[in-house]
DNA sequence: AACCCTTCCAACCGCGGAAAT
DNA sequence: GATTTCCGCGGTTGGAAGGGT
């Protein structure tokens, strides 16, 4: 047995709300809790459209003026949107919730209209957010590298491109964008103020990939994040730094780098999970009497996401990353 | 005034994963 | 486990509004 279809899409009504619509939508929202009109519901109650996914749509249009920015994007915004949409890709959901007043929507439509030809007309790819000029050169040079090089030379090329810019680009953007080589500069501040912008550029700069022919490495800055402790410890979700008190200080190095407690063997494992550019990987460096090997996988990016989230307790939460203490 | 072009943004479409049965 | 629907999300479309000629 399967569920009923909620809609047969048969006599729906399609286009442009009217005021009747509006109405009859919102006098269903208020009276319904939200599970049920994600439903077959609002047909029934004669609002001819095909389940809630339309209501839902209009209703967060409709109640917009309430506590949605009517103007438009500020450069920080423009700024804040270009490196996030650099770091995790048109994830617009995750964006929107670092730009208070702004929906997914409001932000990928600024996107598609504006910074993209925006980008463009820099001569910046906005799918890959590398200059045109570069992206021509490596065409020609993808052959001779093994996968493992070829991706780690990606992302050491995506670092570059949001690092080290030639002069003409910083000049552009300067113009464009006056406080963008905020977000060029290397160096991440030694005291992390708690706002999600900060952690994305540090988060970008605590990996600094070195890519050759022959070999590749990785190596970071050491730098301290404020954080708070968690009111309730068990919980992750839904607590913003703007609620937290820093209270204590978070060592990125110590999180990242476990070192062996066997006094013979200099080993130390470098676990990470990096934003390169369009690609997320995890993995870890193992370093035994000076010979490293790295390991490294895609991932979903949900650190990196817990991060922007300002989910302080985010080391209980991944586990995985930092993986059982194994030395070989 | 009429037409054309551009911009803006609400709404729709289609896909993929989750959930229900 | 298989099948079907639900839902969230990214991409796209189309109409309204405004500006230029």
């Amino acid at each position: 047995m399967v569920k009923p279809p909620c809609c047969d899409k048969i006599n729906m009504r399609k286009g442009a709300w009217n005021e009747e619509g509006d109405a009859q939508m919102l006098a269903f929202v208020t009276k319904q809790p939200t599970s049920n009109w994600q439903v077959g519901a609002p047909r029934k109650q004669g609002i001819r459209r095909c389940s809630g996914k339309s209501c839902k749509l209009r209703k967060t249009n409709v109640t917009k003026n309430d506590h949605i920015r009517q103007e438009s994007f500020t450069p920080q915004e423009e700024e804040l949107i270009i490196k996030l949409h650099s770091a995790i890709g048109s994830r617009w959901p995750v964006i929107a919730q670092q730009l208070p007043g702004r929906t997914d929507n409001d932000v990928k439509n600024y996107w598609n209209t504006k910074l993209k030809k925006k980008l463009s007309a820099m001569g910046i790819d906005p799918v890959t957010h590398r200059p045109f000029s570069q992206m021509l050169a490596d065409y020609g040079n993808i052959s001779g590298l093994t996968r493992t090089q070829t991706r780690m030379g990606s992302l050491s090329r995506d670092n570059k491109n949001t690092f080290f810019m030639s002069n003409q680009e910083i000049v552009q953007q300067e113009t464009l964008f006056p406080n963008f080589n905020n977000n060029v500069k290397m160096e991440p501040p030694e005291v992390i103020k708690t706002d999600s912008l900060d952690l994305l550029t540090q988060l970008q700069a605590f990996t600094h990939v070195q890519d050759s022919s022959t070999n590749h490495e990785i190596s970071f800055t050491q730098f301290h994040v404020s954080v708070a402790s968690s009111s309730s410890s068990s919980s992750s979700t839904s607590s913003t730094l703007n609620e937290m008190t820093p209270q204590q200080t978070f060592n990125w190095r110590d999180f990242l780098i476990e070192n062996s407690q066997d006094g013979n063997v200099n080993e130390e494992k470098l676990n990470f999970e990096a934003i390169g550019g369009i690609e997320l990987v995890k993995g870890n460096t193992t370093s035994t009497n000076g010979v490293k090997e790295t390991t490294e996988e895609a991932c979903d990016g949900s650190f990196v996401e817990a991060m922007l989230n300002g989910e302080n307790d985010m080391l209980l939460d991944f586990p995985g990353l930092l993986g059982e203490p194994s030395y070989y």
